[in-house]
DNA sequence: GTTGATTGGGCTAGTCTCAGACCATTGATG
DNA sequence: CATCAATGGTCTGAGACTAGCCCAATCAAC
């Protein structure tokens, strides 16, 4: 019975230096950036600002934030991707296991799949679109440090438009349980130029409110993703 | 920011009972079956049995359970769904608010879409196949008081066919949050026919190994059922 | 009947988490 | 250079949660 299942992943500190990282690896605080200060950033994560300090105390000792304090202190972002290393991506796929992995891509397969589907289907406003197409020159244009970045940015920001909240966290979720593996796959001209016409096609899917080549844009990006990084590991 | 959210959705206490009331709603444990015994389930759900027995207790005092002493003892399933009726849907849409509810269609279309596109791709195992269409003929078999239960079954057992483990219980919890408007639905036999068509067409697409028919058909399905709901609020 | 296995019921000591108050540091501003 | 607002650092008492133990009820099997 799949729904019998832990009601909680882990207790209060753990939960929130998983979220802390997280936003630190999606890039929703980028290099350089603040955390917000702690008591807010406490009633927004809905814990006591003791267990938020023991969670920023960890990821300070990981290396992952650099704490100042006084006006105009906080807890900077110090972190920077690893360099792409198909080396560290087999240890890494070897740690989280091919069932593990192979679940993760299956998740992210279908809830961005999903995303892109119901954007397609729904009335794009010209604000909306306009985003849409500002996330993919933003990317398009990238220095390649960050490439991963706005990549995650634009995917993010489909599930986003469609107004889902639910859906939005759930697409994070996906990408963040395979964004320390992607970020391990070296990157290539080749397959960045691939990659741009595939965001491209899937954009132009949604803008066409065509949901059929939308699913199907989107699921070739994801398979292409995905076999490349199966290819680092043979 | 989606991402810096609150990191539990209330304490333990009222998680377990809403990790509970899924399981019964959703038909896991059906009327008259008993849940696994205390220690047993305290250890799946994570959880000290303290807490378990007091939303055991809240379930009990709500209606939901019959707790029994002794061996052979444990506490049984007395729920039923309430029977469909349309002023209690408008009332309950109300409580839920406009804004959410449209959240959570879109959630659950999404999500449902993507399980069965990913179902459709997989190479399905006589095994699989077979189960799949088990639950089909099942629920066109159903007399009317398990309909709802055995609808939910054969919605979840796509997701779970998937043998993604994240993308099932995403799917389980995108429905736990409609299920109980859907029981509210007044279920007209044109409308039973009408969904034994649409699940007759998904069943096909993902047996054929269609994904873009899979995923029209399953949109298609939930669409209609969406416009059902709609359709009794005004 | 008696027994024994299984299950719910209840207690306690210890740890985790919280809310709220107060202290310490920093640096822009006057 | 003095001020002061914003921010991290620290402490305390209360409540939530847990692990582990033992008690009480039930009922099939002997």
């Amino acid at each position: 019975m799949t729904v019998l299942r832990p009601v909680r992943a882990g207790n209060a500190f753990e939960e929130t230096v998983e979220r802390l990282l997280q936003a630190i690896k999606l890039g929703v605080v980028a290099y350089g950036d603040k955390l917000p200060p702690e008591r807010e950033l406490a009633v927004r994560l809905g814990i006591s600002r003791v267990t938020l300090r023991e969670a920023i105390r960890a990821l300070q000792d990981a290396g992952y934030l650099d704490v100042r304090r006084g006006r105009y202190g906080g807890a900077f972002v110090t972190y920077v991707p690893p360099r792409p290393d198909a080396g560290d991506l087999r240890q890494a796929v070897a740690d989280m296991g091919m069932a593990e992995l192979s679940d993760a891509l299956t998740f992210r397969l279908a809830v961005e799949c999903g995303a892109a589907q119901v954007l397609a289907t729904s009335e794009l406003t010209p604000g909306k679109r306009e985003v849409l197409l500002r996330r993919l020159t933003e990317l398009n244009e990238a220095p390649l440090e960050d490439y991963r970045r706005l990549d995650t940015a634009f995917h993010l920001s489909i599930a986003e438009l469609t107004g889902s909240t639910l859906l939005a966290t759930t697409c994070a979720d996906a990408r963040s349980r395979v964004s320390d593996l992607l970020n391990m796959i070296p990157m290539l001209q080749v397959n960045i130029e691939h990659a741009a016409v595939q965001h491209r096609a899937i954009v132009d899917a949604v803008l066409a409110g065509d949901p059929d080549a939308a699913r199907r844009a989107m699921a070739e990006h994801l398979e292409g993703t995905a076999a490349l990084l199966r290819a680092f590991l043979s």
